[in-house]
DNA sequence: CGCCAGAATGAGAATCATTGTCAATTCGGG
DNA sequence: CCCGAATTGACAATGATTCTCATTCTGGCG
């Protein structure tokens, strides 16, 4: 049976202290930091555990890491991810769950299961980018 | 400048031969398999040239495999993907697309790009499978 | 309260896809 | 035909994730 322990515990906090997506790696930095003694493996055991039991969501990044967010509603949804601080939106969308469901009848698929994640540019990095590059600099 | 060798031909074909997404190793075994004698870093190099280029389209699996397909269209396009057998149909959706920038512009976002991607089970592997489980047996 | 079976942990090794290194080879314009 | 730059390939290196297994906990029960 699924045991409460320390290091289950810690993992559950500092995943609901961050906002974003986090990867395993990171987690156990901050658990290091902050003191708890944990094992990097089990970080991972941990988050392989909250994913399966659709505590966590998981995607995966660009260049291959995997990352997880608690997220606010357990239901079905996707994210829109700013790909330069990693600030993070759930939003759905019934009509893009339909399209897929009506593609996929069409072409004979069943079971079909979609990923579905949007990468920008939020508003405030934007900001911060146009600041920096700005040309009508002094 | 890029040259034309042999290897990068025997690439190109083994992309054009094969219908479904493949894998760097896939290739580069049936590309020694061929007799084409070819380096496992050089399949991976001329695939990443291929993608920059937008020649081939690339998607990572469940897994973590990243695999590569030549596409009818260059614009563009999604897929679904049967994953019990690979079998591979593009797909576009206008709505999908225009539902994805109405939702960035409303969150702030810019430059917004999506990863969809559908994968589900094709009808001749359903029927497959329903043979080999089939509860009326003999 | 203390015990114990089995779940969980952790340090490090192992795996696996992918990328880097660098000397040797090969295109292809002149 | 010739030479320099692009390309190749064998192998090392990387980096995230998983496995191993001896040791340490958790939690229900008496």
């Amino acid at each position: 049976m699924a045991r409460m322990t320390r290091q289950r515990a810690a993992v559950a906090q500092v995943l609901d202290d961050a906002a974003d997506f986090r990867s395993a790696q990171q987690l156990h930095e901050r658990l290091r930091a902050a003191g708890d003694g944990i094992g990097l493996a089990t970080v991972y055991r941990t988050l392989q555990g909250l994913a399966d039991g659709g505590e966590v969501d998981v995607l995966r990044t660009a260049d291959g890491e995997t990352v997880y967010r608690r997220c606010a509603r357990r239901e079905h949804h996707h994210h829109l991810v700013c790909r330069s601080c990693g600030r993070t939106v759930e939003i759905d969308g019934p009509d893009v769950e339909e399209w897929a469901a009506r593609v996929s009848a069409a072409q004979g698929y069943a079971d079909v299961e979609h990923t579905i994640e949007l990468f920008g540019t939020c508003g405030d990095c934007r900001r911060a980018d146009a600041a920096g590059t700005d040309s009508t600099a002094p």
